[in-house]
RNA sequence: GGCCCGGUGGUCAAGCGGCUAAGACACCGCCCUUUCACGGCGGUAACACGGGUUCGAUUCCCGUCCGGGUCACCA
């Protein structure tokens, strides 16, 4: 017993103290939900917001969803997000470990103590029927609540599985949300909760408030799915005498679907995109954090109208005021928009380096030029899976008709088209510098000099080329990149077509 | 079903007792233009409903309706 007392006060002097702190604490499923990954935002913008400390807490308790690997998937998340950690399993720091099944022996000592204190007890009824099962919502005392102490401990001896649960006492728990406010709830409706399950490990109610008040947590940031269970931390804050932190429930992020037009909570279950998902289409990390950080957070005054924001300026802007208590839903045509956005404003260089591995899908011809094909896709391309389709004529036009030849708006059609063809082809085959300002300047002389607009000139020749009737980049550069022979074999088939 | 939380255009949202109710996405026009895109300009479109409180309600209160969450030895 004194040893136990020297240990619990060992753990109490190494609280930190005076200093915002935050923590992610994810269970690690092998990807991030878009939610997951807003509440991280979220939570971590608040800890530098402040100058403060953000930690991240591996929750493994749930030993039957445990994924190999998937804590490496977390790390390489956040990192790529920007999401910098002070404290955490890789790093250490002063609290640690920060792995829950590796605080598994502290949650025992800590629901022993309140037994002790005659605020928990023993339970040894066996697992219940869960009430989604069974349909009823009906609460019913638990029997074990009123044992007495020799028959428990008797039990305990003869090696009875039992479970730890927290006596809820009569009366109401009010506790104080920074987003919602203050909110009452009967403490009918609460069940004893389950401190330590039969496997010795503890619920995620119980690991959470024992970890986050051994961690000094000041602001505990989740999905505003565990609103309803804060009245229970905050019993359980108050049977230790602990004081409790700021809560900062964040609403849910629904989604829109598109093939059914229902709004629901997002769900990778449900084929909802996770932030991997969204890596490997092609989103870039940036544009997806300053999606996320707007869809539930506004920010406020001089700054309500801005829409992009660097990592900084966010940690700059963000304010828990801000936060909305209603829904949102994640909407894929401005994370398009914002992707789009985000995509032009990177170097050429760098867009090049992210484009080509996807140009090379559709492209194998080594002798046309990435870079120049990514040149033209930049501000083309909204998420970099659409590439491939967007270039695929490179290497072999598609079967077209005729037909495409005609625009109106370039005043085409299949005889001036033919004309254009065959004014251009000898114009093209002479051509000596075969760059863009050559072939350029070779056709509007050509166009000038046939008194035709540029437009009616370039389209049958693009067409040519191509075999679409919308590509990225015009007749030119989609010329200079096939080469003067490539370009003259393809003008020789649109002739073709056209005879 | 009980309890809890929400409800400003299709979507994200500003607003925090007095406004012609911002802005963005999407959509639709026009301009630019070698197609498309980018860019520029303009347009359609909202305070869920009913009662109060108030000189005055999108803003405050109540009810209705609708939406969400939660009632596990899951997190």
């Amino acid at each position: 017993m004194d040893m136990d007392k020297s240990w619990f006060d060992e753990m109490e002097a190494r609280i930190p103290h005076g200093e915002v702190r935050t923590r992610f604490a994810p269970s690690p499923t092998g990807y991030m939900h878009v939610g997951n990954l807003r509440t991280a935002l979220y939570t971590y913008l608040i800890a530098r917001h402040a100058g403060g400390k953000f930690i991240l807490r591996i929750e493994d308790t749930d030993q039957g969803r445990l994924v190999a690997d998937a804590v490496d998937v977390v790390y390489a998340t956040m990192r790529r997000c920007g999401l910098d950690w002070d404290e955490g399993p890789d790093v250490g720091g002063p609290v640690g470990p920060y792995i829950q099944t590796e605080r598994r022996d502290f949650y025992g000592r800590y629901a022993r103590l309140l037994v002790e204190k005659g605020l928990a007890y023993y339970c040894f009824c066996g697992k219940a029927e869960s009430a989604e099962d069974s349909g009823n919502f009906e609460r019913v005392e638990d029997p074990c609540r009123a044992l007495a102490p020799e028959e428990v401990r008797a039990r305990l001896d003869a090696g009875e599985p039992y479970v730890i649960r927290q006596r809820i006492p009569e009366g109401s728990t009010t506790f104080h949300d920074a987003v919602y406010g203050d909110i009452t709830v009967d403490n009918a409706e609460l069940d004893d909760q389950i401190l330590l399950k039969s496997d010795g490990l503890p619920t995620y109610n119980f690991a959470n408030v024992v970890d986050d008040h051994l961690m000094g947590i000041t602001h505990v940031v989740r999905g505003a799915e565990y609103l309803s269970s804060a009245p229970k931390y905050n019993l359980l804050y108050e049977a230790f005498g602990w004081e409790i932190p700021t809560y900062v429930h964040c609403a849910s992020v629904m989604f829109n679907d598109p093939a059914t037009g229902a709004v629901r909570k997002m769900s990778k279950r449900m084929g909802d995109p996770s932030y991997q998902d969204l890596v490997a289409q092609g989103y870039l990390s940036q544009a997806v954090v300053n999606y996320v950080a707007l869809l539930g957070w506004a920010p406020h005054g001089a700054l309500a109208e801005q829409e992009f924001f660097t990592m900084d300026q966010l940690i700059g802007a963000f304010e828990i005021e801000g936060i909305s208590k209603s829904p949102s839903a994640f909407d894929m045509d401005k994370l398009n928009y914002f992707n789009a956005a985000y995509l032009r404003d990177l170097p050429p260089e760098e867009f090049a380096r992210e484009a080509e591995p996807w140009i090379r899908r559709a492209v194998k011809n080594p002798a046309y030029d990435a870079a120049a094909i990514a040149a033209l896709l930049q501000a083309r391309c909204e998420k970099l899976s659409d590439i491939p389709e967007k270039v695929d004529f490179f290497d072999a036009p598609p079967e077209y008709g005729a037909d495409l030849f005609t625009n109106k708006k370039s005043k085409t059609n299949p005889e001036v088209s033919l004309e254009m063809l065959k004014q251009a082809y000898p114009v093209l085959s002479q051509l000596g510098d075969w760059s863009q300002e050559g072939i350029h300047g070779a056709l509007v002389g050509l166009a000038e000099r046939l008194g035709v607009k540029n437009a009616t000139l370039m389209w049958p020749l693009r067409i040519a080329a191509a075999g679409k009737a919308v590509t990225p980049g015009g007749a030119v550069e989609i010329c200079r990149i096939l080469g003067k022979e490539e370009t003259l074999r393809r003008m020789e088939l649109g002739m073709a077509k056209l005879q």
